[in-house]
DNA sequence: CGAAGTTACTTTATGGCGTAAGGAGTCGCA
DNA sequence: TGCGACTCCTTACGCCATAAAGTAACTTCG
């Protein structure tokens, strides 16, 4: 977990909201388009190395986002970077809030909240399905960055839909994202998993099986519940497309399921308010 | 965020349930007592490392885990750890399952599962609180320790109390830890950035809101929603204990408030299957 | 036009990390 | 007493972020 707002805290939240319009870490000044540039031209962008850094990340996970990673994609060194960019941690702000332009925010305004925030939900989890690494951001100190804010917004619109009282709807934002942002992270951490022993969910989990009934034997005994939720709730054959691993699946229902529990209990929030 | 299992997973689990009693990274057969050792008695113990291991990772986070810290602590070497156990990886499930060892596992078998529930999700969330760096290993690939196992054994017998059908329990066991692991972490990282940092929450906050404020100023027109429930759900003056800083007082709020909504959606669905 | 100043980028270096390899000393048993 | 087993150490390698200093490209000023 990285820590962002360890810099110039000024230089960091004009990058975010893209008010400098050089690299010029020594500052001209973050006046206008100045009188032209001296020295040799740049040939990078902070655009494209956040760019270049988010597929570095995408593609091989948060453990391989190095500098020298980032600065290889873009035929530099790494500290070529840091003429445009402060330091991994502030490229890692940077990053966050480029992707969270992906987040849709043209949500119908019906009167159904139920559905547009289940559809805020499901976009939510595949944003963070495609940009795993999001979720080893720290959240405690918010980026607030330009893009950050409007996803935040859309959220916020939504639980209006609700009719709740605010003080509720700022609770609830927070309660949402622990339920989305845990979903994704067991989906992501099992598809990682995957992909770096290059074992399979089943195949872990039948090997570890073995091995646990070895060491422990009496198992039944010593964690009854366990074993009881396990006979009565039957692994349910995978339906035709059993592409889908096994775990992924289960978060999967997890998800839904989750979700309906959560959205029942803003239900009766809403029943009790609106009906005093 | 850290992989079990890549290493031998046969050593891994025998050390985790105990089933060798003896460091032996050669393993003289994984049987009894054995007939007696030769070479220099050994200084150090598993139990020893782990539980130093764990101190340095309460106390100074995740990110100062090193095994050079860990052995500093015992007065060796960081190479010395090696002969106890595989390596980082190891040590850190190790650690991980010996902490749960922590978690309560005898609430009182009332037909109040919602007071059990509360208590479980409230010493659960004290739980990581206490260790941090708990929220930092993946759950994907769970560890499979006998503490662990009791204490998921424990969340399932209460969620029996629900006399729900085991399908709907499995998948409630993801979305309360979910639940309970996001609020741990807001505070958790809030405080770490704290402490990291030297800046409270308070001064964080007013320094970014000023310098927001420079950079973009048509914030309320920008971001309508947000602005409005910041304006709506005003900041409530804290009570006279004003010890708990600002963002944890807020996690707080947030963690009573959405278990309760995450309570009253498993009551709909209780009530749903009681009386059909 | 040429010198000076500014800037992009590289090379080199420092101090961290996990851990492989090999060596030194300690103990039990023959 | 010697040998093998064992613990623990030193050294070394290849990663990492990034500080510092050097090089070359470009603009501006004299």
């Amino acid at each position: 977990m990285v820590y962002a707002g360890q810099g110039d805290a000024r230089r960091s939240i004009a990058l975010l909201w893209r008010t400098e319009n050089a690299p010029a870490p020594g500052g001209t000044g973050p006046g206008g388009t100045g009188p032209a540039r001296s020295g040799p031209k740049p040939g990078l962008t902070v655009d494209a190395i956040v760019s270049a850094a988010v597929t570095v990340a995408d593609e091989d996970g948060m453990a391989a986002l190095s500098m020298r990673a980032v600065g290889e994609r873009l035929g530099r060194t790494a500290m070529a970077l840091y003429t445009y960019v402060p330091g991994r941690s502030e490229l890692l702000d940077l990053m966050y809030d480029a992707v969270h332009a992906e987040l849709p925010s043209d949500y119908p305004d019906t009167e159904n909240w139920r559905a547009s925030l289940t559809r805020w939900a499901e976009d939510t989890l595949a944003f963070h399905l495609r940009h795993p690494w999001v979720l080893q951001v720290s959240q405690a100190r918010p980026v607030l960055g330009p893009h950050e804010y409007t996803a935040l917004n859309t959220l916020v619109r939504l639980l209006y839909g609700t009719g709740l009282d605010a003080h509720l709807l700022r609770r609830l934002i927070g309660t949402l994202f622990h339920f989305v942002r845990g979903s994704a992270q067991t989906v992501a951490e099992s598809r990682q998993a995957a992909a770096v022993t290059g074992q399979s969910d089943e195949e872990w989990w039948f090997a570890r099986s073995a091995l646990l009934g070895e060491v422990a034997p009496d198992f039944a005994d010593r964690f009854p519940d366990v074993g009881r939720l396990e006979s009565e709730s039957a692994p349910e054959p995978p339906p035709a497309d059993d592409t889908v691993p096994y775990l992924e699946r289960q978060a999967r229902e997890t998800f839904t399921t989750g979700l309906g529990v959560l959205l029942d209990g803003i239900e009766a929030a809403v029943r009790r308010t609106g009906a005093p």
